[in-house]
DNA sequence: ACCTGAACACCGTTCAAGT
DNA sequence: ACCTGAACACCGTTCAAGT
């Protein structure tokens, strides 16, 4: 069998010939590249197309449309959560949801992508079927099982997508700054009518959140068994 | 006192004297208004103006920019949440979760403008208020309590948005097809890999979202008790 | 103080047409 | 089967200018 040589060098379509031809997952990966340099909002189907040296509608043509974009590209986030190794269903538990908010976290404001949405990718299916195990050996039936998965995958990408934004959009300046603003403005209001806001003002607008998602997890998990 | 005179009858600004003066509360009512008839995608700064019979610039004067005119749409939303009448924190917190997802779920898509949000405006206070006040007496320190607050808003938002959505964007049709399409796929999975997928598929792909609803508010509430 | 016209720099999506 | 040019019908936002 001949190898097969390189367009002659009098080919009139040299940048057809010079870049990769395109795929799905190309067009995935680019947007991923997008997603991690410049955040969610650059992910536009242009911009993926320039990337890919390709007309916008080649994109149409590969994933249908944005959303279908947004589906892969959630699924190939999932393929970067790791498995919990065996023990107590709790601290498998405890390991998904920390994975998983390490993977947004790891990818700018990437949770928006996940809300609304439930792993049931080739990959997300992996992390679905690695929390509903959990549960199961939690002691739950399979149609509480079902109602606390989506009560888990819920509560990591709520938070997750919670910290990737300002706490209150209308305020300029960075984050920490926002956040004094709102503990300054919580303490000074009227506390004859807010005793509990007032009182909280200062945990309320604390910045790390660290603590504030283990806690969650914690009344999670202790909600959940019997 | 004079009685004020409506402008004479040869004013040149019939059009300008016709419509009320703009307002950021007319604003408000026209985004929802706008909400209402054709959900949130039809929010837009122009499509507000058009409403009012007024040029886009003068919403952008009023209420800054569509992030602005969101945030206070959402405090509106709040000031239809009614509040629980005396008696255990847990029916309290109950209570208000509900009336906040039956806000939600008269109003489209609304809860897509909580998403991210904190109940912070005027009438959010109120309901933050009550939920920290149910929070402090099931003998939660203040810094829990801020804790558990964000979970409890986090919950609710976030269930409500969900079931605003279609389950796999994906999916052509109507939810209730595209959910049974999704049930289908789920159980046709490979048992050996996704025991716990396939034998969940049913409960995964249940419509009726009521029930789920109360079991994850019921195993929250049980989480924060001590 | 409040409002407008006109513009800038984009979007998602479609569709006939090419190879 | 895969890709392009050109277009449609929009966006959020700004800004000089008006009253």
């Amino acid at each position: 069998m001949s190898q097969a040589l390189p367009p002659p060098i009098w080919s009139h379509r040299t940048r057809a010939t010079a870049r990769a031809p395109v795929s799905e997952e190309a067009i995935v990966q680019a947007a991923l590249d997008l997603l991690d340099d410049e955040g969610l909002d650059a992910i536009t189907m242009r911009q993926v197309a320039e990337r890919l040296g390709v007309s916008a509608p080649t994109v149409y043509w590969h994933v249908g449309n944005k959303d279908g974009l947004l589906d892969r590209l959630y699924d190939r986030l999932c393929s970067e959560v790791p498995q919990p190794s065996p023990g107590p269903w709790q601290d498998r538990l405890r390991f998904l949801a920390n994975a998983i908010r390490s993977v947004f976290a790891a990818h700018r404001d990437a949770a928006r992508i996940a809300v609304g949405r439930f792993p049931l990718g080739p990959n997300g299916l992996r992390a679905t079927e690695t929390a509903l195990a959990a549960l199961a050996d939690a002691g739950l039936s399979d149609e509480d099982a079902a109602h606390a998965a989506y009560l888990f995958f819920g509560y990591v990408t709520s938070f997750s997508y919670q910290e990737t934004i300002s706490p209150a959009p209308a305020l300029a300046g960075d984050r920490a700054d926002a956040l004094q603003r709102v503990g300054q403005y919580l303490s000074t209001l009227p506390s004859g009518d807010f005793p509990h806001v007032t009182r909280c003002a200062a945990p309320l607008s604390r910045p790390g959140l660290d603590r504030r998602f283990a806690f969650g997890l914690d009344r999670l998990i202790r909600g959940l068994s019997t």
